[in-house]
DNA sequence: CTTCTATGATTGATCGGCGT
DNA sequence: AACGCCGATCAATCATAGAA
Protein backbone atom coordinates (compact mmCIF):
# COMPACT_ATOMS: atom_id res chain seq x y z
CA UNK A 1 0.00 0.00 0.00
CA UNK A 2 2.77 2.09 -0.64
CA UNK A 3 2.67 3.84 -4.11
CA UNK A 4 5.50 6.76 -3.53
CA UNK A 5 4.55 9.77 -2.79
CA UNK A 6 7.58 11.86 -5.01
CA UNK A 7 6.00 11.43 -8.27
CA UNK A 8 5.86 7.80 -9.21
CA UNK A 9 3.85 7.91 -11.99
CA UNK A 10 4.68 10.69 -14.75
CA UNK A 11 8.41 12.05 -14.10
CA UNK A 12 7.62 15.54 -16.23
CA UNK A 13 4.67 17.30 -16.75
CA UNK A 14 2.52 20.59 -16.93
CA UNK A 15 2.13 20.44 -12.89
CA UNK A 16 -0.83 18.95 -13.00
CA UNK A 17 -2.95 19.87 -9.47
CA UNK A 18 -3.27 16.58 -8.67
CA UNK A 19 -1.36 14.48 -6.59
CA UNK A 20 -2.24 12.16 -3.97
CA UNK A 21 -1.66 14.14 -0.40
CA UNK A 22 -1.75 12.60 3.04
CA UNK A 23 -5.09 13.72 3.90
CA UNK A 24 -6.41 11.83 0.88
CA UNK A 25 -5.41 8.77 1.96
CA UNK A 26 -6.91 8.84 5.55
CA UNK A 27 -8.64 6.23 6.63
CA UNK A 28 -10.78 5.59 9.79
CA UNK A 29 -11.02 2.81 12.13
CA UNK A 30 -13.90 1.23 11.80
CA UNK A 31 -16.34 1.24 14.53
CA UNK A 32 -15.64 -1.02 17.65
CA UNK A 33 -19.62 -0.74 18.25
CA UNK A 34 -19.55 -4.75 19.50
CA UNK A 35 -22.40 -6.02 21.15
CA UNK A 36 -21.01 -8.97 23.25
CA UNK A 37 -24.96 -10.01 23.85
CA UNK A 38 -26.83 -11.56 21.16
CA UNK A 39 -26.32 -13.04 17.83
CA UNK A 40 -24.11 -15.43 17.40
CA UNK A 41 -21.30 -13.07 16.15
CA UNK A 42 -18.87 -11.62 18.27
CA UNK A 43 -15.79 -10.34 17.65
CA UNK A 44 -17.15 -8.08 14.98
CA UNK A 45 -15.40 -7.58 11.82
CA UNK A 46 -17.41 -4.73 10.42
CA UNK A 47 -19.32 -3.51 13.00
CA UNK A 48 -20.72 -0.30 11.96
CA UNK A 49 -22.88 3.03 12.85
CA UNK A 50 -25.86 2.32 15.15
CA UNK A 51 -28.77 3.62 14.31
CA UNK A 52 -30.55 4.57 17.08
CA UNK A 53 -34.55 4.35 17.67
CA UNK A 54 -36.62 6.89 18.26
CA UNK A 55 -37.49 6.01 21.51
CA UNK A 56 -33.71 5.65 21.87
CA UNK A 57 -33.25 9.26 21.16
CA UNK A 58 -36.23 10.26 23.11
CA UNK A 59 -34.82 9.12 26.10
CA UNK A 60 -31.45 10.47 25.78
CA UNK A 61 -32.92 13.83 24.34
CA UNK A 62 -35.11 13.85 27.88
CA UNK A 63 -31.95 13.14 30.04
CA UNK A 64 -30.41 15.70 28.46
CA UNK A 65 -32.94 18.12 29.11
CA UNK A 66 -32.27 17.10 32.76
CA UNK A 67 -28.76 16.97 32.47
CA UNK A 68 -25.95 18.09 30.18
CA UNK A 69 -23.60 16.20 31.63
CA UNK A 70 -23.61 12.39 33.10
CA UNK A 71 -22.40 10.90 36.09
CA UNK A 72 -21.00 7.23 36.07
CA UNK A 73 -24.01 5.81 38.15
CA UNK A 74 -26.59 7.72 35.53
CA UNK A 75 -24.71 6.69 32.65
CA UNK A 76 -24.68 2.87 33.35
CA UNK A 77 -28.42 2.88 34.47
CA UNK A 78 -29.52 4.70 30.63
CA UNK A 79 -27.50 2.42 28.99
CA UNK A 80 -29.03 -0.94 30.48
CA UNK A 81 -32.71 0.91 29.73
CA UNK A 82 -31.90 1.81 26.33
CA UNK A 83 -29.83 -1.35 26.02
CA UNK A 84 -26.90 0.77 24.46
CA UNK A 85 -22.99 0.61 25.40
CA UNK A 86 -21.66 3.04 28.16
CA UNK A 87 -19.75 3.82 25.46
CA UNK A 88 -22.30 4.83 23.49
CA UNK A 89 -24.64 7.10 25.98
CA UNK A 90 -21.13 8.97 26.67
CA UNK A 91 -20.69 9.87 23.04
CA UNK A 92 -24.12 10.52 22.53
CA UNK A 93 -24.11 13.17 25.32
CA UNK A 94 -20.75 14.67 23.88
CA UNK A 95 -22.30 15.24 20.60
CA UNK A 96 -24.94 16.75 21.74
CA UNK A 97 -23.45 19.01 23.69
CA UNK A 98 -21.27 20.37 20.58
CA UNK A 99 -24.55 19.98 18.83
CA UNK A 100 -25.97 22.51 21.31
CA UNK A 101 -23.15 25.02 21.59
CA UNK A 102 -23.66 25.20 17.31
CA UNK A 103 -27.12 25.98 17.74
CA UNK A 104 -26.31 28.49 20.66
CA UNK A 105 -24.10 30.29 18.27
CA UNK A 106 -25.82 29.98 14.99
CA UNK A 107 -28.95 31.42 17.15
CA UNK A 108 -27.90 34.94 17.60
CA UNK A 109 -26.33 35.74 14.17
CA UNK A 110 -29.06 35.24 12.11
CA UNK A 111 -30.36 38.38 14.17
CA UNK A 112 -27.66 40.52 12.58
CA UNK A 113 -28.25 38.91 9.20
CA UNK A 114 -31.78 39.84 9.56
CA UNK A 115 -31.25 43.76 10.03
CA UNK A 116 -28.88 43.81 7.08
CA UNK A 117 -30.75 41.81 4.68
CA UNK A 118 -33.57 44.07 5.62
CA UNK B 1 -40.14 1.17 6.45
CA UNK B 2 -43.09 3.63 6.95
CA UNK B 3 -43.39 4.95 9.60
CA UNK B 4 -40.39 6.41 10.09
CA UNK B 5 -38.17 8.43 10.34
CA UNK B 6 -39.02 11.51 11.71
CA UNK B 7 -40.96 13.88 8.79
CA UNK B 8 -40.78 16.16 11.70
CA UNK B 9 -37.21 16.35 13.42
CA UNK B 10 -35.87 15.88 9.44
CA UNK B 11 -38.10 18.47 8.11
CA UNK B 12 -35.14 20.91 9.20
CA UNK B 13 -33.85 19.72 5.76
CA UNK B 14 -34.93 22.26 3.21
CA UNK B 15 -31.71 22.78 1.69
CA UNK B 16 -31.06 25.44 -1.19
CA UNK B 17 -27.51 25.27 -2.97
CA UNK B 18 -24.93 28.06 -2.43
CA UNK B 19 -24.75 30.53 -4.80
CA UNK B 20 -22.65 29.72 -8.23
CA UNK B 21 -19.99 32.87 -7.17
CA UNK B 22 -19.77 30.85 -3.41
CA UNK B 23 -18.88 27.21 -4.93
CA UNK B 24 -17.05 29.72 -6.94
CA UNK B 25 -14.62 31.13 -3.95
CA UNK B 26 -14.93 28.03 -1.95
CA UNK B 27 -13.25 26.05 -5.00
CA UNK B 28 -10.61 28.56 -5.16
CA UNK B 29 -9.58 28.21 -1.59
CA UNK B 30 -10.02 24.21 -2.02
CA UNK B 31 -7.94 23.59 -4.65
CA UNK B 32 -5.56 26.32 -3.77
CA UNK B 33 -4.85 24.32 -0.71
CA UNK B 34 -5.06 20.95 -2.05
CA UNK B 35 -1.94 19.55 -0.19
CA UNK B 36 -3.77 20.45 2.90
CA UNK B 37 -7.77 22.05 2.36
CA UNK B 38 -8.17 22.48 6.27
CA UNK B 39 -8.72 26.17 7.09
CA UNK B 40 -8.16 27.64 9.87
CA UNK B 41 -11.57 28.64 11.93
CA UNK B 42 -10.25 32.46 10.70
CA UNK B 43 -10.15 31.53 7.49
CA UNK B 44 -13.84 29.81 8.02
CA UNK B 45 -14.65 33.17 8.67
CA UNK B 46 -13.83 34.74 6.21
CA UNK B 47 -14.59 32.26 3.94
CA UNK B 48 -18.07 31.97 5.11
CA UNK B 49 -18.14 36.45 4.88
CA UNK B 50 -17.14 36.49 1.31
CA UNK B 51 -19.90 33.55 0.03
CA UNK B 52 -22.30 34.87 2.76
CA UNK B 53 -23.15 31.78 4.53
CA UNK B 54 -22.34 30.58 7.44
CA UNK B 55 -19.50 29.18 9.04
CA UNK B 56 -20.83 25.64 9.79
CA UNK B 57 -21.78 25.89 6.17
CA UNK B 58 -17.96 26.59 4.89
CA UNK B 59 -17.35 23.44 7.11
CA UNK B 60 -19.46 21.11 5.93
CA UNK B 61 -18.43 22.15 2.34
CA UNK B 62 -14.91 21.17 3.20
CA UNK B 63 -15.66 18.38 5.16
CA UNK B 64 -18.05 17.34 1.98
CA UNK B 65 -15.96 18.24 -0.07
CA UNK B 66 -12.57 16.21 0.75
CA UNK B 67 -14.44 13.18 1.68
CA UNK B 68 -15.92 13.25 -2.25
CA UNK B 69 -12.96 14.23 -3.53
CA UNK B 70 -10.70 11.69 -2.52
CA UNK B 71 -13.44 9.03 -2.76
CA UNK B 72 -13.06 9.16 -6.45
CA UNK B 73 -10.33 11.75 -7.92
CA UNK B 74 -10.56 11.09 -11.63
CA UNK B 75 -13.88 12.51 -11.45
CA UNK B 76 -12.59 16.01 -10.00
CA UNK B 77 -9.40 15.65 -12.37
CA UNK B 78 -10.74 18.63 -14.63
CA UNK B 79 -11.79 20.58 -11.85
CA UNK B 80 -8.71 20.62 -10.48
CA UNK B 81 -6.88 21.43 -13.19
CA UNK B 82 -9.61 24.50 -14.07
CA UNK B 83 -9.06 25.83 -10.78
CA UNK B 84 -4.94 25.38 -11.11
CA UNK B 85 -5.37 27.11 -14.74
CA UNK B 86 -7.01 29.79 -12.83
CA UNK B 87 -4.35 30.32 -9.68
CA UNK B 88 -2.08 30.55 -12.24
CA UNK B 89 -2.96 33.64 -14.06
CA UNK B 90 -3.87 35.43 -10.72
CA UNK B 91 -0.38 35.01 -9.66
CA UNK B 92 1.25 35.81 -12.82
CA UNK B 93 -0.93 39.07 -12.51
CA UNK B 94 0.49 39.72 -9.25
CA UNK B 95 3.94 38.99 -10.54
CA UNK B 96 3.47 41.44 -13.49
CA UNK B 97 2.03 44.02 -10.69
CA UNK B 98 5.38 43.44 -8.49
CA UNK B 99 7.96 44.40 -11.35
CA UNK B 100 5.84 46.85 -12.65
CA UNK B 101 5.91 48.68 -9.19
CA UNK B 102 9.78 47.51 -8.59
CA UNK B 103 10.63 49.30 -12.07
CA UNK B 104 8.68 52.36 -11.23
CA UNK B 105 10.50 52.77 -7.89
CA UNK B 106 13.70 51.67 -8.05
CA UNK B 107 14.81 52.66 -11.85
C1' DC C 1 -42.97 13.91 -15.75
C1' DT C 2 -39.58 10.32 -14.27
C1' DT C 3 -34.72 8.69 -13.41
C1' DC C 4 -30.30 9.60 -12.10
C1' DT C 5 -26.67 12.47 -10.23
C1' DA C 6 -24.80 16.54 -7.48
C1' DT C 7 -24.86 18.50 -3.06
C1' DG C 8 -26.04 20.48 1.72
C1' DA C 9 -26.96 18.72 6.27
C1' DT C 10 -27.11 15.36 9.96
C1' DT C 11 -24.99 12.20 13.14
C1' DG C 12 -22.69 7.91 15.38
C1' DA C 13 -18.20 7.32 15.90
C1' DT C 14 -12.82 8.31 15.55
C1' DC C 15 -8.49 11.15 16.29
C1' DG C 16 -5.35 14.01 18.81
C1' DG C 17 -4.74 17.01 22.66
C1' DC C 18 -5.65 18.40 27.49
C1' DG C 19 -6.96 18.17 32.21
C1' DT C 20 -7.84 15.42 36.18
C1' DA D 1 -1.90 4.57 33.08
C1' DA D 2 -6.76 5.56 32.45
C1' DC D 3 -10.87 8.14 31.61
C1' DG D 4 -13.93 12.06 30.19
C1' DC D 5 -14.39 16.10 27.48
C1' DC D 6 -13.63 19.25 23.60
C1' DG D 7 -13.05 20.53 18.84
C1' DA D 8 -12.44 18.90 14.40
C1' DT D 9 -13.16 15.46 11.25
C1' DC D 10 -14.68 11.23 9.13
C1' DA D 11 -17.98 8.39 6.74
C1' DA D 12 -22.32 6.84 5.70
C1' DT D 13 -26.86 8.34 4.87
C1' DC D 14 -30.92 11.34 4.22
C1' DA D 15 -33.66 14.39 1.38
C1' DT D 16 -33.81 17.58 -1.99
C1' DA D 17 -32.23 20.49 -6.11
C1' DG D 18 -30.97 20.01 -10.65
C1' DA D 19 -29.47 17.69 -14.92
C1' DA D 20 -30.57 14.13 -18.48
Amino acid sequence: EEPEPPGPPEPGHKTAAAQTFEWMRVKRNPPKTGKPSELGLLGPPGAIRTNFSTKQLTELEKEFHFNKYLTRARRVEIAATLELNETQVKIWFQNRRMKQKKREKEGLAPAAACRAAK
Amino acid sequence: VMILRSRFLDARRKRRNFSKQATEILNEYFYSHLSNPYPSEEAKEELAKKCSITVSQVSNWFGNKRIRYKKNIGKFQEEANLYAAKTAVTAAHAVAAAVQNNQTNSP
